[in-house]
DNA sequence: AGCAAATACAGGAAAAATCCTCCTTTGACA
DNA sequence: TGTCAAAGGAGGATTTTTCCTGTATTTGCT
C-alpha cells in the first residue's frame, strides 16, 4: 500500500495525543497509518491546515480552550469539506452528539472505548467513509427531524467584549477601552445572552472561564 | 534489576489509560516498570487494593465518578501509607493542589505535559520518593511561607452565597433559598467583596470558580 | 442593482446591584 | 454584669445592568 492514511489530532492535553498515537501505532501492523500532525486546539489546527499536506481523517476533541471542537468542525467543513472528522470526547450529551453529526462528521467515539473500537473506527473511517458508535447511532436514528442547533461562532470583538465582560469593568470602560458607544456594548452583550443562553453578566463570563475565553 | 516497580493508574477514561500505558513502556528501556493494574475509579482502587501484590507507586486523576482523587488519596493514606501516589490531573487550582500536597501525595503533574515529564516524574519519585512540578513547587512554596495567602475562611453560609451569586438569580432569589432577608445577602456581599478584594459580582462569580466553590 | 446580514449607535424605562448609615438580638467572656 | 462582636436586618440613594424599540451604514452575495 503506497498511500498511507493521513492522521491529525486535536486535543488539549499533550499526554493523552501522545498516548493516544502510541495505540494508533500499535494496533497498526500494516503501517497504514501515519501521524501527520497535532494540535492544542482549533486555532492551531487552523495554522496547520494552511498548506499541505492536509490529514485524512482528524481525531478531534470538544473541549478545548480557544477554539473549541464545534468552531473547528464548521471551519473543517467551510475550508476542507473533504477532511473526515472523528470526534472524541468525553461528552455524551445528546446535544453535543446530535450537532456534531449534523455538522457532517463522520464518527463520534467516547473517550472511554476499548483499544479495539478506536481501531475499529479508523478502520471503518478509512474505508467505508463513516463510523458511528452505538449511541451515536442512537442519537441519530431518534432524531431524524430534530430541532436545528446553531453553531456558536464568535467574532473577534464579541471575543474581545466577552474577556472584559469577565472583568470588574463597567460596560462604559469596556466601551472605552474597545473604543465604541456603550449602546454598541449593550448590543453584543443582548446578542450575546441569547446566542449563549445565559441571562446575566456573571453567568457570561463563567461561560468565558469555561471556553478559554478569559482566564480565571 | 530483579524488583521492577510495580505501577497502578486510576482514571475513568479508558482511553488515556491504555495510552498512558505505551508511554510508560516506552520510555522503560531497562524494563523496570510493570503496570500492575487500572481502575476505573477510587471504588475499584479499594477493591484491587484488598490483596497483594500492592503497587509502589500509584498515578491518580482527580475527577472521577463516584469516588474521586481526594477520597482516594485520603483512604490510601489510612490504609496503605506507604504507596506513593502521584497525582496527575487536569485541574491547576491551587486549592486542588495544596488539598493533595497536605494529604501527602509524592507528586502533582499536569496531563498536558510533555512525555519526557512524566518519565521524570516516574524516575523522582522511584529514586527520591517525590517529584513536584513547577506550579507544585510554587503553590507549596508560597504557602510556607504565607506570602501570598492569607487564610480566607468561610463560613458554611458564605460557602453557599457566594455558590449562590455564581449564578443567574437574583439576590432576591438567593435570599429566598437561603430564608434570609435580601438585606442580609447585602451584608454577605458587601463583606465578602472586601475579604476577597473584589468589586463587582462577575468577579466575586470567578474567586468562585477558581477555589472550587461553584462549578462551571 | 438589490437585499439580507452584520455592525454601530440612540433614547428611555425598569430592574438589579452597589454603597452607606443605622438598628436589634444573641452569645461569648473578662 | 457590662462590653464587644457577629449575625440578621431596614431605609434610601446612586450606579449599573438589563430590556425594548428604532435608525443609519457597510458589506457580502446573487
Amino acid at each position: 500500500m503506497i498511500n498511507k492514511i493521513k492522521i491529525a489530532l486535536v486535543d488539549d492535553h499533550n499526554l493523552f495525543r501522545k498516548g493516544l498515537i502510541k495505540l494508533i501505532n500499535i494496533g497498526d501492523s500494516k503501517q497504514r497509518y501515519d501521524i501527520l500532525f497535532e494540535a492544542d486546539n482549533g486555532n492551531q489546527l487552523k495554522e496547520k491546515m494552511k498548506t499541505p499536506p492536509f490529514p485524512d481523517i482528524i481525531l478531534m476533541d470538544i473541549d478545548m480552550p480557544e477554539v473549541d471542537g464545534f468552531e473547528s468542525v464548521e471551519w473543517l467543513q467551510r475550508t476542507h469539506g473533504d477532511v473526515k472528522v472523528l470526534v472524541m470526547t468525553m461528552l455524551e450529551k445528546e446535544a453535543a452528539i446530535l450537532r456534531m453529526l449534523r455538522m457532517g462528521v463522520k464518527g463520534y467515539i467516547h473517550k472511554d472505548i476499548e483499544v479495539e473500537d478506536l481501531h475499529a473506527a479508523l478502520e471503518s473511517i478509512a474505508a467505508n467513509g463513516f463510523y458511528y458508535s452505538e449511541a451515536a447511532s442512537e442519537v441519530l436514528h431518534q432524531n431524524l427531524n430534530g430541532l436545528s442547533n446553531a453553531p456558536i461562532h464568535l467574532s473577534e470583538k464579541e471575543r474581545e467584549f466577552i474577556k472584559l465582560a469577565a472583568t470588574d469593568m463597567t460596560y462604559q470602560q469596556v466601551a472605552d477601552k474597545m473604543n465604541l458607544s456603550v449602546k454598541t456594548i449593550d448590543g453584543y452583550r443582548e446578542a450575546l445572552f441569547r446566542r449563549l443562553n445565559v441571562k446575566t453578566r456573571v453567568t457570561l463570563a463563567l461561560y468565558a472561564v469555561k471556553h478559554g475565553l478569559a482566564e480565571l
